[in-house]
DNA sequence: CCCGTATTTGCAAGCGCTTGCAACACTCTT
DNA sequence: AAGAGTGTTGCAAGCGCTTGCAAATACGGG
């Protein structure tokens, strides 16, 4: 026996003496309605307290103006602020955000898709986690839009955004050996997701290209825990290094952590560290790392502004900068 | 021209040879059909790919399953983790979170609640701003259910979910006098609500018992850069404290990098610091920050099960406890 | 084999909204 | 004064679903 005490739009007509169509077109923008009678309709649906039912309009208007925002750990600093970024752009374009959690099972994401073709989303954005083909090519054909980011895998009709993470990380070669380091390492999780590989691969070619050669270690998710592990991996080597480009910032934070703490070296002067993300503990003065920005904002824009397009030429794919942020971390700069 | 490919249950009874209701029963739990002819639906709508449309189960059901969480800043750590653990417990209650940002206006919670009542919102979960009291009514008089975390302003019919503020502030103050503090400071910021307030008192009041003075700063957001502003303020007087009590982690982390870093004072012999959430960070080694949990699973307990009651006894109001974390930034312990 | 009871099924109305269509009311022109 | 043109309005159908009701069917006991 839930509410049932919403306003309909009969009760607005009745009141302010129009019929139900008037007050449904004054809430139309666009729609033909004298000004009159917008005026009345306004001041009776004010005075009643009412609101255009939404569901119900997305029922005729075949668009429901949501948009599904599927994402995991998203208590992780870059995922929460660009979850942040995402539902600013979206609110601003007039849609709203459903959030879905995909931290359980593997399957989860799929289950979360099938959630918003029950919802009629307009559209989905995929923050983790990789949809079965099978299921995106039912969004896809069921007019749902789709945007995958830092996903990489192509999906017909689906727009996909990546960042130069192999040009990044390759920048980040350059800059250790400005700072004058010799021995070079990546310190990396273990998920093995696309945008992750490639910063690895493209640090692991530039040193290539000058005939080096880099350390790798792979462990555990993406967080600050597994950085003090993998510190435990790199630092004890024969040869320690003296540069370490970490997968991303919370990587690196550990790492830090573990190297000033554990193995009593100093940053920047007996260890170089680069991250990813530039997430806001980086700016911290603990950390002061040197890292990369995600372009939050240049990412929620591309994501929005292409849902917002009418009829989206299908799919895309687009690439942006990752820009290099100097702090205290490294050497030199 | 969106999609409009979508499949409705009139095409799956046809597929299946059985009528609408048949098909519509056949996702109601709990309505009765046969086991053949649900057979045979499930199969055709597997075939056909259907998913019940929720928005239009809604209109008739007069329940949607959505519920609104409004929020402010949530790339902040805290809140990150608050809305994780909320839209879990959401989803195992098959229930769906829809997301709205309030970082922008001053008006924008009541913005954020129209919303909430055009979409025939459930219920809203308030966790950031105040909303207007008329428009709280209206949305509890709609039948909207409404839950407001550590926002403690009374509002008819709601649910209020608090912490225990100024007994944890209490022991804080208990455990400085045991590690020896001499000096307390509380650092807060200025946005004064409810929960920041009652740390404040709770801990100024604590010191007054042993008729104690307390330094009380109030400056900025609850962030890190106001943490590092109010150290300057703080440990550059004449009389430097060696205990502060941070409204937040967020402001303990500031303060206690600026310490170290620019007044080169050592936690804890020089200076004993406790914060409160215990965000992630305060876990991570450089600060190993004494602290008290916020039970953001409790929390989000409560606050589902509250909503998944069938008629809630019309509001009330829960306290929980915040518990005492000891980590290195206080003395003995 | 028949009847009472229990289960299943289809019909049709209704949820609150949008929108094409046709009717109507104006204003201007000639 | 009639007709063309423009703008506004109401009617009614339809969006996809649920659900009360009554008809139909199945089941079990005598």
């Amino acid at each position: 026996m839930r509410g049932k005490i919403f306003i309909s739009a009969k009760e607005v007509a009745d009141r302010a003496g129009v019929s139900r169509s008037a007050v449904s077109r004054t809430f139309t923008p666009g729609a033909s309605v004298s000004d009159e009678t917008r005026r009345r309709v306004i001041e009776a649906a004010e005075a009643l307290g009412y609101h255009v039912n939404h569901l119900a309009r997305s029922l005729t208007r075949n668009e429901s103006g949501i948009v599904c925002l599927i994402v995991s750990e998203l208590d992780t600093p870059y995922r929460a602020s660009l979850i942040r970024a995402l539902t600013r752009r979206l609110q601003s374009a007039s849609k709203i955000a459903m959030l879905i959690n995909t931290d359980r099972s593997d399957d989860s994401v799929d289950q979360a898709l099938r959630q918003a073709i029950s919802y009629r989303a307009d559209a989905s954005i995929i923050l983790s986690g990789m949809p079965d083909k099978s299921i995106t090519e039912r969004c896809i054909n069921s007019g749902q839009r789709m945007v995958l980011i830092n996903r990489d895998e192509r999906r017909d009709g689906a727009l996909l955004i990546n960042l130069y993470d192999r040009e990044a990380a390759k920048r980040a070669f350059i800059a250790f050996l400005r700072a004058g380091c010799q021995n070079f390492a990546f310190a990396n999780s273990d998920v093995g997701t696309p945008s992750l590989m490639a910063r690895e691969e493209g640090f692991r070619s530039a040193a290539l290209e000058q005939g080096l050669d880099v350390k790798v270690e792979r462990f555990g998710p993406t967080r600050y825990q597994s950085g003090v592990v993998l510190a435990q991996r790199l630092l004890t080597r024969e040869k320690r290094p003296d540069a370490v480009f970490c997968a991303n910032d919370l990587l690196a934070c550990g790492l830090m952590d573990a190297a000033r703490n554990q193995f009593k070296l100093r940053i920047p002067e007996d260890l170089c560290v680069i991250g990813f993300d530039d997430i806001e503990q980086s700016s911290w003065s603990s950390y002061d790392l040197t890292t990369f920005t995600q372009p939050v904002d240049r990412i929620a824009d591309e994501a929005v502004s292409w849902l917002a397009q009418p009829m989206a030429t299908s799919g895309g794919s687009r690439k942006l900068e990752a820009e290099l942020v100097w702090r205290g971390s490294v050497r030199g700069g």
